[in-house]
RNA sequence: GUGCCUGUAGCUCAAUUGGUUAGAGCGCCGCACUGUGGCUGCGGAGGUUGCGGGUUCAAUCCCCGUCAGGCACCCCA
């Protein structure tokens, strides 16, 4: 063994690189049935588009060196500034709303753990250029959607669920001002992952959320439920607008039959400060992995980035976390080799024979495999069974006088004699009726 | 970046409080089997016990370091 790879960085030998190319298909396929349009952008890019909105401590998790134009450089992290300067420059000419999706390969120098390491293939569906309720749904949708397109269902995934514009009315009735908005959302954030008496420790410090105290923001935490949310609100100057959207997001779920899939949970911040409404995470059931998708409403984030006035909204769905679902629920596809036909040279003065069929029927389109040493027919038939092959060719100095081969179906134990000259169309017959 | 835990064959795991040549199942290769596969039987290859150092007559086992992985922090842009 000469040296590993780097930490944190996967190889794909082929069966890890069937499931990624699998999650991959599944992941357009779905998009494509919202209507959504791939896109790409440079892996790297200049340092300052990260910087630029997040201030410079983002710097010491992300690969970044200064290039040989003297340029300060940076892997890509996230896709959302290089979507926010493609969508700006192009604002103008692009029909309203945007649906666009991408499935960049995202750079970030952190320690690994399961399910988080120091690259991984993030699927990114934005929708921009509609304010309303039902394209938050129609997000929402799409994410749980794409957990259908591999098999898993609301017993596998929960959706939760929640809305910053409902969080901040009943945070403002509780007396937080707007300087200490930031700081009791992070608090509600770390609330459920705290210990009991690291709780109560809190509760005789000053924060910057006061007036609230340490038990206000645990009970708008433990909120579940729509009409919990209302409750909380009651009598709340704004109350009934910003619960609002909410309320109309979730109809529209239900409408479209996805009710089941959804908690409303207010202790779903996200982290980041850039959402301004609907925030939502796929987690799965038992809650014993990372979240398999994020996403929120960011109305003012390409303002901020790109200068376009634009409400937008998106997610990102990681290829690790949901790969180790995949791997727990046994929902991956079957691997391994898989070809139409196997030919097999019953003697060497069949080998020529055997040679030029391959190549005809790959001509053909038919995926085709022989021996390269001569053997046993049985031995043969053996490899083909190993690789996978559906159909075997026998070829032998009987079949070829007559001009004819042995046609088997592995799977039936089936066998034929076939003219040569048909011997492609009744391949194809037959891979029909199995396929 | 911090703390804790774990590293034995391709995979999953054994190996008496530190004791001779580190084993098994699966997988892989070969043979039985030169005109018909899946099964079965037999055989074989494959290990610097992650790596380096220390203690000891003797280390897979104890100690230190390092690398890698896991868990919890941090972070999740």
């Amino acid at each position: 063994m000469t040296s590993k790879g780097l930490p944190g960085f996967r190889d794909f030998p082929p069966a890890d690189l069937a499931l990624r190319n699998y999650i991959f298909a599944v992941w357009r396929q779905v998009a494509s049935r919202y209507g959504f349009e791939e896109y790409d952008g440079p892996p790297l890019e200049p340092l300052e588009l990260y910087t630029a909105k997040s201030g410079t401590e983002i710097v010491g998790q992300l690969y970044n060196f200064r290039d040989k134009g003297d340029r300060e450089v940076a892997l890509r992290p996230e896709m959302t500034p290089t979507l926010a300067r493609m969508v700006a420059e192009r604002a103008n000419g692009l029909k309203k709303p945007i649906r666009w999706f991408s499935i960049p390969q995202l750079f970030r120098y952190e320690r690994q753990q399961r399910g988080r390491l120091r690259e991984h293939f993030q699927l990114n569906c934005d929708l921009i250029g509609e304010a309303g309720p039902l394209a938050d749904a129609e997000i929402i949708a799409l994410s749980i959607d794409m957990m259908r397109g591999f098999g898993l269902g609301p017993t596998d995934v929960r959706v939760r669920l929640s809305d910053r514009r409902a969080l901040t009315a009943i945070l403002k009735q509780r007396g937080v001002a707007e300087e200490g908005m930031q700081a009791a959302y992070q608090f509600i954030d770390k609330i459920e992952r705290m210990r009991r008496e690291d709780i109560d420790k809190l509760k005789d410090e000053v924060h910057p959320f006061a007036p609230a105290t340490v038990s206000d923001l645990e009970a708008v935490a433990k909120i579940r439920g729509l009409t919990a949310v209302e409750e909380a609100l009651q009598g709340a100057p704004g109350g009934d607008a910003s619960i609002a959207p909410l309320r109309r997001t979730l109809a529209a779920l239900e409408a479209m039959d996805l009710a089941e899939w959804i908690d409303v949970d207010f202790t779903v911040v996200r982290g980041l400060a850039y959402y301004t409404g609907t925030v939502f995470e796929l987690f799965d059931a038992q809650r014993t992995l990372r979240a398999i998708c994020g996403g929120g409403r960011y109305d003012t984030l390409l303002a901020s980035l790109g200068g376009v006035e634009l409400p937008a909204l998106g997610f990102g769905m990681g290829d690790v976390v949901l790969g180790e679902l995949l791997k727990d629920r046994d929902l991956r596809p079957a691997v391994g080799p898989t070809i139409d036909l196997f030919l097999v040279a019953v003697t060497e003065a069949d080998s020529p024979h055997a040679l030029r069929l391959a190549h005809e029927l790959r001509d053909a389109g038919l995926r085709v495999e022989y021996a390269f040493t001569p053997g046993a027919v049985g031995k043969q038939l053996k490899l083909a069974d190993a690789r996978g092959a559906r159909l075997a060719v026998v070829i032998g100095p009987d079949d070829r006088a007559r001009g004819e081969v042995q046609l088997r179906d592995l799977a039936g134990s089936t066998q034929s004699s076939v003219p040569v000259g048909t011997l492609a169309i009744r391949c194809r017959e037959l891979l029909m009726r199995t396929a």
